[in-house]
DNA sequence: ACCCAGGGTCATA
DNA sequence: TATGACCATGGG
């Protein structure tokens, strides 16, 4: 038992299980993941509203639409001229690709590089999408991951992306269940304690955090 | 008024 | 490869 795993197993008993991704089709969710790129989630939820409200939560009426029309729904989850360009080609790439049913045939490995080779999609971006929309064994290294884990001393922090995400598969096992409610319960309790920097100082030492690590 | 959020790209050295 | 500038809204 790795001293990650213990950390999930107080995580989880002290948050519950998150039930992530938050919304509902796989589309959703990969659309989610390129809107949160820095940006808190209740910004994004707005932007989402914008493309329902709009009939335009689809790959189809993204690419049709202008970029101005596009970043117009976006501008609540800001970086709204860089977010339309990077939507815009995500939905190009995904038609080109014939939508959602060939992906599902494509090996882990494959379809992470595949997804990492469209602009606006970066390592956590395609690990989010691999984990919570297509289900696949794969860990999402954030911010709050290097921030609680570095200050648990398990890891340095400044490891490469690769390095960590290593890190964290190999020890917690390819569980897409167990991967799913790790960063999910990860990012929860950097939002419970690690929001303000004066507070971070004091992450995994304050009341919350002790009782959530039982320490 | 200041800080930062479930990052990524691009130019520069 | 490794920094730094840049993108931008909204809540604490």
């Amino acid at each position: 038992m790795s001293e990650f795993h213990r950390i999930y197993q107080q995580l989880f008993r002290h948050y519950g299980p998150q039930y992530w991704w938050p919304g509902g089709s796989p589309f959703e969710i990969m659309v989610g993941a390129v809107l949160t790129q820095n940006t808190a989630w209740t910004n994004v939820e707005k932007a989402i509203t914008n493309l329902v409200v709009a009939d335009a939560l689809s790959p189809q009426a993204i690419v049709a639409a202008s970029t101005d029309q596009l970043a117009d729904w976006l501008k609540p989850s800001g970086y709204f001229n860089v977010k339309a360009k990077r939507l815009h080609a995500f939905c190009q790439w995904l038609l080109q690709q014939g939508g959602e049913a060939p992906l599902q045939q494509r090996d882990t490995k494959t379809l992470r590089d595949d997804l990492l080779s469209i602009y606006g999609i970066g390592p956590e971006t395609a690990d989010d999408m691999l984990l919570y929309a297509f289900d696949r064994p794969v860990f999402v290294i954030d911010a709050y991951t290097r921030r609680l884990f570095s200050r648990l001393g398990l890891v340095a922090g400044d490891e490469s992306y690769e390095n960590l995400r290593q890190q964290f598969e190999s020890a917690m096992g390819a569980d897409v269940k167990v991967l799913n409610e790790f960063h999910a319960l990860i990012v929860v309790h950097g939002k419970d304690i690690c929001r303000k920097r004066a507070r971070c100082e004091k992450c995994c030492l304050s009341k919350t955090c002790r009782a959530a690590f039982s320490i």
